[in-house]
DNA sequence: CCACGAACGTA
DNA sequence: CGTACGTTCGTGGA
């Protein structure tokens, strides 16, 4: 009987289940699109799961045998030796099984001249004698030996490994007869064709059986071997060596030295970004939900301790609905008690707050809102009051809706939204659910419509949200490290007020200018299409790739160009390939064609963009990226084209408001670079930046021992290239497609760029070393982002790894920078009252819409701020312009 | 209907 | 085989 009281120790043979699973699931079902199998990874990772499932281990491993050869082999050669070789098609899935049930944090335990049963016995072993109840799950019937009162088989039948077969005491002595201990002897007599282990002739299971009853065991058996009978009889005699090999070979060692013990592998939540990350490479939907569901159920919980703690979780308290006075009362007495803030969360609905909830630790107050309604007073004052600290999730999109039901939000003290993506920047955590889950291990109570009863009860779900937001703000408090805590504080809350007001103020657009711009691409890709109809002498839809193969590599005879997933490429630079060694006229009329469609396409965007206002109100996503950059959608305004003629003219639809003369653009030049030179400390570099020259002149001068004057345009280009593709991991292959020079010209670029700019090579380097180490790269502000793949055994997850670590200080600490001049820019524009207001920001830029007799003020401020956001080893340069539209002011 | 990849706009 | 994004379109499976 299993014993409740006990925890469960689970241990895995990897391999055999594995191997199991290859035979058991049709290959040509389970592979991605680039062609791996993963049938056995499947496999075993559902039977895994199911096991969790059911079984609930409080304890876990996965032990593997690291080659075929052993202490076995090495006693008999041929052990094992009639074994056909493992089918590729296996032996390549064993370490993605691997990295996967590493993103799931389930250990994996291998050691060298030893098989994994014999992990497995050591552990079911020390995990029996430590108080354990173990489960073994093999698909070798070796493993029959480990059962005992506390230890079970679990054998997967032959139908599959999603389906196993409990092995206790009992049920071995119904299927076999005998004693679990015993049934290695029957093993040793009957032989093992799959391990090439003969046995005695002519004795099967019935034969051995008999005579392990009769003697009690094998040793007994051998001693009387003359007392048996008949041509057996003989055949024992003559053949006893076998069975007695056999009897060495098939024990299984319970006292392998381990590098862990069964305590070390209690049950750990798993890395939900690796997980997701390693589970889309494999193209494991629904294995990735079974996943995320299996760890928001809390069923990972740690240990089963764990499992109560969140069982027994505090109950939301009941919302009271408290006005005038008593509302004041209390809100006096939460603040004095709760110095570092009270939870609040409103609840918006059709653009209007409908409800306010505010929560301390053991209370929650709600307040139905109505405009003007003098009872709220005290609450009013409260949330304008910026010496009340408030904890919110997602402040930013409240602020607004406060504002446009006429209140004042001051005092966010903290955003859980913010928190959760500055302690895990690649996490998916975005909404409040998702962050009570994560941080409190709780279900978020939601207000379910179709939800007779919900789970809030009668009222608006804000007070009680409001109350989970205090908790996971202090747990997730907890989790920030200082310099991250500051990154919040200082840059991150400030930054959210600034953001609010931009997206509030939108954009105005010269929505004519627009239509006039559509119409002329409109006719101009019809011509076209229809030029390219001709040409082709049938009609396509040239936004179809699959239909252009057809075409470029079908019918026009084209050669294959870059190999997609879908075929060969025919993104822009295959086709330029392609024109350049194939010259044809379809392709220039392609190509235009798709300038313009992309052009039209954006300006669409943009018309659809526009609000009752005019003007366009872009969301700017603070937690969008991993680098500590924000992002921009609905519409995305910081993708606005720039470079092509055609795109200038999109900018110039972007115009100064009513009442507003002029817009004021600001830009850092070469900001990354800057950063890169601040970072990497070396001495040439900085000398670029302080000698006043122009950077690739510069850099083109020393790479190619010229003076600065007589650097061709030319060179100028390859070294531009290459200084920016450094930050991003450039390798001397990408710089080679990029400049279409040769692989061996790109190499000595890259060469005598290190020689003359050696600190930068050895800086990149660096911080992808420390990175290692640390698990994170970190901005000079303190922003960290978690690099858990820069160790993984998977060549392409860690290179992936390695030049995004190397570009995140640099392009993290450029927003950072780039933020804290916003914040100055919006302190000093309040400060002096002015009236003009930051409208964009494109990640090095701002734009402002400059009222009338500020343009001197607000341009000073702007470049002050800006230019002094950061003290680096090299001067911030940053660039302004003043015009009526964003294409003029550009200048 | 949704998810995904290709393609392409920006810094 | 260059980082970080968002949007659109076509496609193919559910």
């Amino acid at each position: 009987m299993p014993d409740e009281s006990k925890p469960t120790l689970l241990v895995v043979d990897g391999h055999s289940l594995a191997f199991r699973a290859f035979y058991a699931l049709p290959v040509d079902s389970f592979s991605t699109s680039d062609g791996q199998h993963t049938n056995a990874i499947h496999g075993f990772l559902s039977m895994l799961l199911l096991l969790l499932q059911n079984e609930r281990p409080s304890h876990l491993a996965v032990a593997f045998d690291i080659s075929r050869f052993s202490f076995r082999s090495r006693e008999y050669p041929e052990y094992k030796g009639t074994r056909n070789e493992t089918p590729p098609e296996f032996k390549g899935q064993i370490p993605l099984l691997q990295e996967a049930l590493k993103a799931m944090n389930v250990p994996t335990v291998t050691k060298e001249d030893f098989e994994a049963d014999d992990i497995l016995a050591t552990l079911a072993t020390q995990g029996r004698e430590q108080g354990y109840q173990v489960l073994v799950v093999s698909g070798d019937r070796d493993a029959i030996q480990m059962v005992n009162e506390d230890v079970t088989l679990l054998y997967p039948s032959v139908r599959g490994v999603s389906e196993l077969t409990r092995y206790d005491v009992a049920k071995v002595n119904e299927r076999y007869g005998v004693e679990p201990h015993q049934y290695p002897e029957i093993a040793a007599l009957v032989g093992e064709t799959s391990d090439n282990l003969p046995g005695i002739d002519k004795v099967g299971e019935k034969t051995a059986v008999k005579w392990i009853k009769q003697y009690g065991s094998l040793e007994n058996l051998l001693e009387h071997v003359d007392e048996v009978k008949g041509v057996v009889g003989n055949n024992l005699r003559e053949q006893r060596g076998n069975a007695e090999r056999n009897r060495r070979l098939n024990r299984l060692l319970t006292d392998v030295e381990l590098p862990v013990a069964p305590a070390d592998l209690v049950r750990r939540p798993i890395d939900e970004d690796a997980v997701r990350s390693v589970f889309k490479r494999l193209e494991f939907r629904t294995l990735l939900d079974r996943v995320l569901k299996l760890e928001g159920g809390g069923v990972s919980g740690s240990a089963p301790e764990a499992e109560d703690d969140a069982d027994a979780a505090p109950p939301a308290p009941t919302p009271q609905q408290l006005l005038d006075e008593e509302l004041q009362t209390w809100l006096d007495r939460m603040r004095a008690a709760n110095p570092d803030g009270l939870g609040v969360q409103i609840e918006v609905q059709g653009g209007r707050v409908v409800s306010i909830g505010v929560a301390g630790p053991e209370e929650t107050v709600d307040l139905p809102w109505q405009q003007g309604r003098a009872d709220y007073a005290p609450l009013e004052r409260w949330l304008a009051d910026a010496s009340a600290p408030k904890l919110l999730h997602d402040a930013k999109t409240q602020l607004k809706a406060l504002k446009g039901s006429g209140l004042v939000l001051r005092g966010v003290a903290f955003d859980t939204l913010l928190a959760s993506w500055l302690l895990r920047p690649s996490g998916q955590e975005k909404t409040l659910a998702q962050v009570v889950d994560r941080y409190l291990q709780e279900r978020l109570p939601e207000a379910d419509p179709n939800q007779l009863v919900p789970d809030v009860g009668g009222g608006s779900p804000a007070p009680t949200h409001a109350w989970y937001v205090l908790r996971a703000a202090h747990v997730l408090k907890e989790g920030l490290d200082d310099r991250t805590l500051q990154v919040l504080v200082e840059i991150e809350l400030p930054t959210l007020a600034v953001l609010a007001d931009m997206e509030t103020s939108g954009v105005a657009v010269d929505a004519l200018a627009l239509d006039a711009l559509n119409t002329e691409l409109s006719t101009r890709i019809a011509e076209l299409a229809d030029e390219a109809y001709e040409i082709v002498g049938h009609e396509l839809n040239l936004g179809s790739p699959k239909q252009l193969q057809e075409v470029l590599f079908g019918e026009l005879g084209m050669p294959g160009t870059r190999k997609t997933k879908t075929g060969f490429s025919t993104d822009a630079d295959s086709l330029a390939d392609l024109q350049a060694s194939h010259p044809h006229p379809f392709l220039d009329v392609l190509l235009q064609h798709r300038d313009a469609s992309k052009l039209r396409q954006i300006i669409e965007t943009l018309q659809r963009g526009i609000a009752e206002d005019g003007r366009i109100h872009t969301t700017y996503v603070q937690t969008g990226t991993t680098t500590g950059r924000i992002s921009s959608n609905d519409p995305n305004l910081q993708n606005i084209p720039i470079r092509a003629e055609e795109g200038k003219r999109i900018r110039g639809a972007f115009i100064a408001g009513e009442g507003y003369p002029t817009l004021l653009t600001a830009d850092y030049s070469q900001i990354e670079m800057r950063i890169m030179a601040h970072l990497s400390e070396d001495e040439g570099l900085i000398e670029a930046f302080q000698s006043g020259e122009d950077l690739h002149r510069f850099v083109g001068s020393r790479v190619f021992g010229v003076d600065p004057g007589d650097v061709t345009s030319f060179m100028r280009t390859k070294v531009k290239a290459m200084s920016y593709g450094l930050a991003y991991g450039l390798s001397a292959f990408g710089l080679s497609q990029q400049l279409r020079i040769d692989r061996r010209e790109a190499e000595d670029l890259m060469q005598g760029y290190f020689e003359r700019f050696g600190g930068v090579r050895d800086y990149l380097r660096n911080v992808v070393e420390e990175a290692r180490v640390a698990g994170y790269t970190e901005t000079i502000f303190g922003r960290r982002r978690p690099f858990p793949d820069l160790n993984s055994p998977n060549r392409v997850l860690r290179s992936n790894a390695e030049r995004a670590a190397l570009n995140a200080p640099i392009q993290g600490t450029a927003a950072d920078i780039m933020k804290i001049a916003m914040i100055g820019v919006g302190a000093d524009m309040a400060e002096r009252e002015l009236r003009s207001r930051l409208l964009l920001q494109v990640h090095d830029e701002l734009v402002l819409e400059v009222a009338e007799g500020e343009a001197d003020d607000l341009g000073e401020i702007v470049e002050r701020r800006m230019r002094e956001a950061a003290q680096l080893r090299v001067p911030l340069e940053v660039q302004v312009g003043t015009g009526h539209d964003w294409d003029a002011a550009a200048h």
